[in-house]
DNA sequence: TAGATTGTTAATCGATTAACAATC
DNA sequence: TAGATTGTTAATCGATTAACAATC
């Protein structure tokens, strides 16, 4: 089992590795040993050697003529990015949005464990949603601090969003995934990730802004890669 | 009205943009008429320099000792991100992501109306979501053709997602914001933004795997900024 | 061996930060 | 005027790409 680093890997690395995932889980399937960069590389449009630097960057090496022993691959990714042990987390709202992410099936393969959901609505309280229960929000510090859930998918309406990331934070969580268009204030330890949907939606608008007010320009926009 | 530039424009500085913009409103209802790079910067922890430099790469101007005013800056950034029109949205799949989305009240200020949903699914056609109905699929097309709907919304299950596409595509949408994490193989001319959780959720985990399995090292993590 | 592929070192590119003059 | 703030030019930093030697 190598050794994987965890120093000096980027952001933008990051957030490649979990997209080679279907593709090396692909070809593991198809009974393939081993995987080129190439081939890795020829499906995303990235150049071959910056997938070799992503790959090495967390501890692993490929094998002259062959290319990456897919299984160790797989292995390795998920070890870096913590996948090979599942983490808990609770939703902290069940509207719809909450309800989605609690009803997808997929988060398992990334490491993610979805346990409850809370709300303060009596309404919700008490439904079922994909086998997780929707809790009462007054009994989330001590679920915290019994299950020691480090996780918390905030999922609250906007102006509930900062009231809400304060009770986590003091029932012990050690990271918010933010699904709120609202910036939230916490303490440095605390680990933040924003689902910026206004910067996606940004992005999107104005390419079409470019493509349909000066329409040759659109050939000239920056790639997608977000 | 100052002239927008549309070249030469980052695809950070496009992403920054909109997370100004709240501060910006609640300047203009304060009853500021300028505000400073200073002031907008403080707020997200940024350089004020790089806040200059995203508003003078779309043509937007302060005045030494008084700052930028703040209708035009606004007027100036929906104007390039393209939300002081309106742009219409179809989404397609009207499962809980479908409907959370179609429910979200916020879009309207970032220049998206979503018009209808699409389905597949009987039980679903024809109930209405926050105002707008759920339509059968077979209907995609000419309703596209129709409206001129220019943006499709896909949260469909990840394995319909390139058939979506492609059905969309084929009645003459030009934008797809992807809420799947199926990547999608479409003509260069089509716009597609990915929002690609898979991605966010490794940089979450990365740096909880960081700070609980080498409990020093979270305070050298890279900033958020997502 | 020959050739495909990796891994490393240097060059390029783009974005951010630093320094400082210009302005109101 | 003095001082806060902008805008510009140069320096730094980080990520990507190019060139090429090493390897199986």
């Amino acid at each position: 089992m190598k050794e994987i680093t965890r120093e000096g890997v980027s952001y933008m690395t990051i957030r490649r590795l979990p997209q080679y995932m279907p593709l090396l889980r692909a070809a593991l399937d198809a009974g393939d040993h081993c995987v080129s960069s190439t081939k890795i590389s020829d499906f995303f449009g990235l150049d071959p050697v910056l997938v070799r630097k992503d790959l090495a960057s967390i501890g692993i090496t490929g094998q002259a003529r062959l290319g990456f022993p897919v299984r160790e691959l797989i292995g390795g990714i998920e070890r870096f990015l913590g996948w090979d042990n599942l983490s808990e987390a609770f939703v902290i709202g069940a509207g719809n949005l909450g309800r989605a992410l609690a009803g997808y099936g997929g988060f398992g393969q990334h490491g993610l464990k979805i346990v409850a959901l809370f709300d303060t609505d009596p309404e919700k309280v008490g439904k079922v949603i994909a086998g997780k229960r929707v809790t009462d929000m007054t009994k989330f510090a001590s679920l915290v601090e019994r299950l020691r859930v480090p996780i918390a998918i905030l999922t609250v309406p906007p102006e509930a969003a900062q009231d809400a990331a304060d009770a986590a934070i003091a029932a012990g969580i050690k990271a918010i995934w933010n699904f709120t268009p609202t910036k939230l204030t916490l303490p440095d330890a605390i680990i933040v990730e924003q689902v910026d949907l206004a910067a996606s939606l940004a992005v999107l608008s104005s390419r079409l802004v470019s493509a349909t007010r000066t329409p040759r320009q659109y050939e000239e926009q920056p790639v997608n890669d977000m």
